[in-house]
DNA sequence: AGTCAAAACAAACGTTTGTTTTATTATTAA
DNA sequence: TTAATAATAAAACAAACGTTTGTTTTGACT
C-alpha cells in the first residue's frame, strides 16, 4: 500500500540496498506474482481468491509473499497500472499523434485501441469489476489516467469537426461514448463468440466511426 | 439459494404453510430485504457488505434474517432477477412492441430502455461489477434473458434493414453493440455528470442511431 | 572458515465471515 | 386464559481471511 502510493508508476522503490543483479530478481518476482495473481483475479474475482491460492499459484510461500509485496490490495493497484501505463506506450507510439488529417489520426487511434482491448479482454474485464476494491487515493489517479485517455479522442474529434471532416454535436460526450465502445469486446464477448478477431475489430470500427464520420461506410 | 434455483422468478416459493396476510407480511419483508442490501451491495460491495450490515440496515436481527432469505447469494441474486423482470416488463408494455414501422419502433424501445438504464443506472453498475458472484446456474439464466433483450432489437433491425429503413452490416452485431451502448451512463457517469436526464438521454439516443439509420440527424 | 542479510518456511495470530442455535420475550389465535 | 407462533437478542460455530512471527536455510562476500 505504501509502497504504490508514494510511488505510483511501477514500484520503483528499491529502497532496501540492493545490487543491480538482486534488484532484477526481485523485480522479476513481482511481475511474476502480479501476473499470476491477475489470472486468479480474472477466473474467481479479487474477493475469491485469497493470498494462499497466489502462494500456490507462484510457487512462493505464503508468508515470503510480502517481502515482494505489500500486500493484497497492492498487486490489484499493480495490475491495474501495468495495463494503463501498456495502453498509452501503445496508442502514443508509432508517430500515430504526429498525423494531421483527423480522420486518418481517428481511424489510427481507434484501431490501435481496439486492438488492445480485444487482446486484453480478460484483464479488462477484471478491472471493470474489481474498480471497488481499489483505495480511493489509487481510484483518483486510474480515473484521472482514463480521463486523458477520453481528452486524447476529443481533441482529434474537435479538429475534425472544424475541418468539417466529421460531425457530431458534442466532442466530449462522442468522444466518451468512442471511449466506452471501445471496450465493447471485453465487456460482451460472451455473446460475440462467432466473430474472428478480425471480423470483430472491422465491425466495430465501422459501427464507431458511423457515429462521428458522415456517410462513413 | 436452493429457493431461488428451484423457482426462478420471485421466490414465490411459500413453501411454509401461510395464511395470505402472513405470507404478504413475509414477501414485502423479502423485497425490503433485497432493496436495503441492494443499496449497500451499491455502495460498499457485495463481498465487503456481511450479513451484519444488512442485518443493521434493515433493522431485522441477524439470525431471523435466515427466515425470510436463504442465504447471502440469494438476495443478489433476487437482485437481479428483479431488474430483469422489470426491464422487460417496461419494454414490453405499452403496445410498443406492436408498433409496425421499424424507425418508430426502434426509437421508442431504445428510449424506453435507455430511461431505465439511466434511472436503475446504479443498480446496474452493481450488477456489472457482482455478476462473478452468482451461481452458475443463475448466471447462465440472466445470460439467457440478455440475449434475449438483444434478440429483440435483432428482429427490429433486420426488419428495417429488409424495408431498407436501416443499413447495417451485421444485425446480430449491431443489436449487441446497441444493447451495450444503452448501458452507457451506468457505467461511464463518472465522467458524464456535466449532463442533465434529458441532455443525455437526448445524445445518447442520436448517436446510437446514427450508427443503424442512414443520415439520421 | 566465518559473517550477515536476504529468502524460505511452517505455524500461528487476531479478525471477520456466513450461518446456526439457544433462551427469552412479544404477539396472535382459539 | 392458554397454547401456539413469531421476533428478539445474544452467543456460538467452524471456516476462511490477510498478515505477522520466529526460526531455519541459503548464498555471496570478508
Amino acid at each position: 500500500m505504501t509502497d504504490i502510493d508514494q510511488n505510483i508508476p511501477d514500484s520503483e522503490s528499491s529502497d532496501k540496498r540492493l545490487n543491480p543483479r538482486q534488484q532484477q530478481i526481485f523485480k522479476k518476482r513481482q511481475v511474476m506474482i502480479v501476473k499470476k495473481a491477475s489470472r486468479l483475479f480474472i477466473k474467481k474475482g479479487y474477493s475469491q481468491t485469497s493470498m494462499r491460492d497466489i502462494a500456490n499459484a507462484t510457487g512462493i510461500n505464503l508468508g515470503n509473499l510480502y517481502h515482494y509485496i505489500s500486500g493484497k490490495e497492492d498487486i490489484l493497484c499493480i495490475a491495474f497500472n501495468n495495463y494503463h501505463n501498456l495502453v498509452m506506450e501503445f496508442v502514443i507510439k508509432n508517430d500515430i499523434l504526429n498525423i494531421q488529417e483527423p480522420e486518418a489520426k481517428l481511424k489510427a487511434v481507434l484501431r490501435q485501441s481496439l486492438e488492445i482491448t480485444y487482446d486484453f479482454r480478460n484483464d479488462l474485464l477484471m478491472m471493470h469489476r474489481e474498480t471497488r476494491v481499489l483505495p480511493r487515493k489509487f481510484l483518483k489517479i486510474i480515473l484521472k489516467k482514463e480521463s486523458e485517455f477520453v481528452r486524447l479522442f476529443e481533441d482529434i474529434i474537435t479538429r475534425g469537426v472544424e475541418s468539417k471532416a466529421f460531425k457530431v454535436s458534442d466532442p466530449f460526450f462522442a468522444a466518451n461514448m468512442l471511449v466506452f465502445q471501445i471496450s465493447f469486446y471485453a465487456l460482451r464477448s460472451w455473446n460475440l463468440k462467432q466473430f474472428t478477431r478480425e471480423e470483430f475489430l472491422d465491425m466495430a470500427e465501422e459501427t464507431i466511426l458511423r457515429a462521428i464520420i458522415p456517410d462513413a461506410m
